[in-house]
RNA sequence: GCGGAUGUGGCGGAAUUGGCAGACGCGCUAGACUUAGGAUCUAGUAUCUUACGAUGUGGGGGUUCAAGUCCCUUCAUCCGCACCA
């Protein structure tokens, strides 16, 4: 190759001041290396008691599962390891922890199907992660390390269970639930589909039973407003606040006929209260028991109530276009302003666990009521003007007229709305009512690998808490644990665990056998963290007000609705009883995108696909796979694994590798390559804050190839180009680091800042178009006026071609973008 | 059904306020070096065309000197919620 003889002469005397030939870019020394010295060094060791700017990048913390590491937990993990690492550099105290939320079912069947106690599998999962994460190289702080299954932890998972119990926000009710006949457990309603179990997907029954459940719907609006004052991805808000479901309408009272019992409804259009010409409930409704006396179709009734139990959600979607129901015979609602008779029907489109579980329906107005209508030949009534009733409903009714409507007449909706629940409420036939569709939250499971929920039964004193220098209450070890058939826990086969006496008299009680959901210990997981070894408090006080919020949370998109509001509600609990500093936990959260299989698919066992994090590491190393992670694609969105994509990166760290032949002895960055330099810190820093990596990665590739280029590097620009990699690739930047003697070591190093000025190319390249299409390019200062852009294109024999013989009818001169003359 | 998002080469994906579409990587093609190449380096790579040039960001229409970007309309895919009253 033609290169100099000046180049070689630099590169032959750097290979003496390094002590030899550059050897090869050797992944497995170097890892192994930088991650014994970072352990040994306590590199990443928060500061207590810092003057420092804080900054609390938090990821979800993992399920331990046997299987171990999945790429997808690396993609969620190294985004925020990129900004913990970045931060340090700037000069933040950093806490950047891990941990384990490792009760749960899996590890409780496994331990069960192995005849193993589920604390030794916990311990080896734990162990296989925790190893995993190292060979990444991820700059946890590990003296932070939490375990939810740790009894010094769960003792303030049960103490806050305790706090929210003695505030009324924990309560027992007898209800239906869903029973996993293969778990053996007590399912939420979102915990399985189409009547099959998301976790195993054996058949799921319902069984009657007293379960805990905690208030979160007293906090559905708190949870909505503070939305407001938190940075949550779009995205990840709007779920929240369908999840959440608030509605705003009335409650109706209606009369039923010749008795003094009431059927009271929820709608979100009192408005169209003249229209209601029939009522529904749910097959569930108290109502039918209340008026079983008058009631002369009984048995009809109760039929149709079987059936309904027993149709799956599935059955009852897929049947939507279908409504069945049953007429109540002998008894009759009243309507509250018509005054009329209407008839109440049985029908299972309307929900028991939504509003009131009752209906007054609007036939005129609401498709289901149409079509119900229509099947049994009930009246229809139109009540907003603008539609055929006769043909369909009139669904367009955010705003119109009102008719056939009594006092409300020639109202627009709106204020028909408005003078309807003042109406309602002068005649004490209902108020204004806000509905979430959001349930409280079911808190407990029947089984051994949870917390044991703190509440002792006591046949005088009924429910009453643990006495709290009593917690932890510890999980009893024992031979067998296995779920038992009635759905109940297998504490409750544990005599000598459950017998206890009452703290109050003192007489013979019960403990509550049942267990914590999953949800419980990463509710409050992020304030343990910086005080994990606190035994006086969940956390000091001094040390939430510096820690707390959360700068940055980010985590999947499966648990924004849930995981995400459980801890919300938690905090804003405790908040409330003076417990934590701050409204709300998280000032930020993202989510990543998933990882797909290299066929497109989600990655599964049964599909074979499956990319195992350590094979990646072993063939490349840790920072190719880091690398390619990130370079995959838009951080957001899922994207397929590609071993070949993953090839690239290698060979990219390769050429990072051989920069080091490279260097010369010029001060600065060069003159050539200062705006590009410039250009690149500008353009890494900011995508890095805005999770744009794939971008940040490719800057960085197109100034290698730059550098590549000139065929030299100058030791300022290797310097800045190696701070820009370190937080993506942290093992190979430290290793170049450390020969080329850069000062000190990488991890205390400065983030490098670029001059705005810089990084604007004082003469560019600038396309001419010709009534808007590029017919040339003309290079000029970037700043030149018309005059001179004119006179250099219009030398350009191309551009002159076009504008012979025609008149310029317009020139458009941006400057530094484009030149675009009209000709005619 | 309701709500949200996304449609750009063979593939993953780039494109501040409208300003040279396809950065960067993969793959592919050719060449160099080599005992060898599934290593490395160099050059090329949207489509059509011999070329000049024309076409091109799901489809159709519009605004503009100029549209991936703005407006209207339509289609497709993905995600969330789902008989929510």
């Amino acid at each position: 190759m033609g290169t100099d003889f000046f180049v070689l002469n630099k590169f032959s005397s750097l290979k003496r001041a390094n002590g030899g030939n550059m050897s090869a870019y050797d992944h497995k020394k170097i890892e192994e290396y930088w991650q014994k010295y970072w352990e040994a060094n306590d590199t990443f060791r928060t500061e207590d008691n810092s003057k420092k700017e804080k900054f609390y990048g938090l990821v979800e913390f993992p399920y331990p599962s046997g299987v171990g590491l999945h790429v997808g937990h690396v993609r969620a993990y190294t985004s925020l390891e990129v900004i913990a690492r970045k931060r340090r550099l700037e000069g933040f105290n950093v806490l950047f922890p891990i941990g384990w939320d490792a009760f749960g079912l899996p590890t409780e069947n496994y331990a069960i199907k192995t005849g193993r106690h589920p604390r030794e599998v916990t311990d080896e999962n734990i162990a296989v992660f925790t190893d995993q994460l190292k060979r990444i190289g991820y700059s946890f702080d590990w003296s932070k390390e939490i375990d939810t299954t740790d009894p010094k932890y769960y003792k303030w998972t049960q103490w806050i269970f305790l706090q929210l119990f003695k505030h009324g926000l924990a309560f027992r009710d007898r209800t239906y639930v869903n029973f996993c006949n293969g778990c053996k457990v007590v399912l939420a309603n979102e915990d399985f589909r189409d009547g099959k179990c998301d976790r195993c997907g054996s058949e799921v029954v319902q069984m009657e039973k007293d379960v805990w459940f905690l208030k979160i719907r007293n906090y559905a609006e708190r949870l909505l407003d503070g939305l407001d004052e938190v940075d949550y991805l779009p995205r990840i808000r709007l779920e929240q606040e369908n999840w959440i479901g608030k509605s705003v309408g009335a409650e109706v009272e209606f009369a039923i006929a010749g008795h003094d019992k009431v059927l009271r409804v929820f709608t979100t259009r009192p408005d169209t209260l003249f229209g209601a010409t029939f009522m529904v409930i749910a097959p569930e409704h108290p109502l039918i028991q209340e008026l079983a006396e008058e009631i002369t179709n009984m048995n009809e009734l109760v039929d149709y109530q079987d059936k309904a139990k027993r149709k799956t959600e599935f059955e009852r979607v897929q049947l939507a276009k279908d409504k069945t129901g049953v007429r109540i015979q002998g008894v009759q609602a009243i309507n509250p302003v018509t005054h009329t008779e209407i008839p109440i029907f049985l029908a299972d489109y309307v929900m028991m666990g939504y509003g009131t579980g009752a209906i007054m329906a609007v036939p005129g107005h609401d498709n289901r009521d149409w079509e119900f209508a229509k099947k049994f030949d009930l009246p229809i009534i139109e009540v907003i003007k603008g539609g055929d009733v006769t043909e369909a409903a009139y669904t367009n009714t955010d705003s119109g007229e009102m008719v056939n409507s009594g006092f409300l007449n020639c109202l627009e909706v709106k204020d028909a709305i408005k003078k309807t629940i003042e109406y309602l409420e002068k005649e004490n036939l209902g108020k204004k009512t806000i509905n979430y569709k959001m349930k409280d939250w079911a808190f407990n499971r029947q089984r051994y690998w949870g917390e044991p929920i703190p509440i002792i039964h006591c046949p005088k004193c009924g429910m009453v808490p643990v006495p709290e220098n009593e917690l932890p209450l510890e999980l009893p070890i024992v031979e067998s644990y296995e779920p038992t058939d009635n759905g109940k826990s297998p504490l409750a086969n544990i005599p000598e665990w459950y017998e206890t006496t009452c703290p109050v008299c003192g007489g013979p009680a019960e403990r509550e056998t049942d267990t914590m959901p999953q949800w419980a210990g990463s509710s409050w997981y992020f304030l343990r963290y910086f005080d994990n070894e606190n035994d006086e408090a969940f956390a000091s006080e001094e040390k939430m007000k510096y820690w707390l919020p959360v700068d940055w949370y980010n985590g999947g998109m499966e648990h924004v609705t849930r995981h995400l509001l459980y801890s919300r509600f938690w905090h804003q609990f405790l908040y409330d009883i003076g417990c934590v500093p701050t409204r709300e936990p998280y000032a930020k959260r993202t989510a990543q995108g998933l990882i797909l299989g290299n066929d497109g698919d989600k990655m599964s066992k049964s599909k074979g696909n499956v990319v195992n994090p350590n094979e990646i590491i072993d063939a490349f190393g840790a920072d190719t796979l880091r690398t390619y992670i990130l370079f995959i694609g838009d951080y957001e969105k899922s994207a397929p694994w590609s071993d070949n994509g993953a090839k690239g990166c290698r060979r990219f760290l390769d050429r990072v590798w051989k920069l080091q032949d490279m260097v010369s002895e010029e001060e600065g960055y060069g003159k050539v390559l200062e705006t590009a330099i410039h250009k690149t810190i500008k353009k890494v820093n900011n995508d890095y804050e805005e999770m744009k990596y794939n971008t940040a990665i490719a800057a960085l590739m197109t100034l290698l190839n730059d550098f590549n280029k000139e065929g030299i590097i100058t030791k300022a620009g290797l310097k800045t180009f190696i701070l820009l990699l370190y937080p993506v690739a942290p093992h190979i930047t430290s290793e170049i680091w450390q020969n080329m003697k850069m000062g000190g070591t990488l991890d205390e190093a400065a983030w490098p800042q670029y001059d705005e000025s810089k990084t604007v190319d004082n003469v560019i390249e600038m396309a001419v178009q010709i009534n808007g299409k590029v017919r040339g390019t003309i290079t000029l200062p970037v700043d030149a006026d018309t005059e001179t852009a004119r006179e250099i294109a219009l030398n350009q024999e191309n551009i002159l071609a076009y504008t012979q013989g025609k008149n310029i009818v317009k020139e458009i001169y941006v400057p530094g973008k484009i030149f675009n003359i009209v000709v005619k």
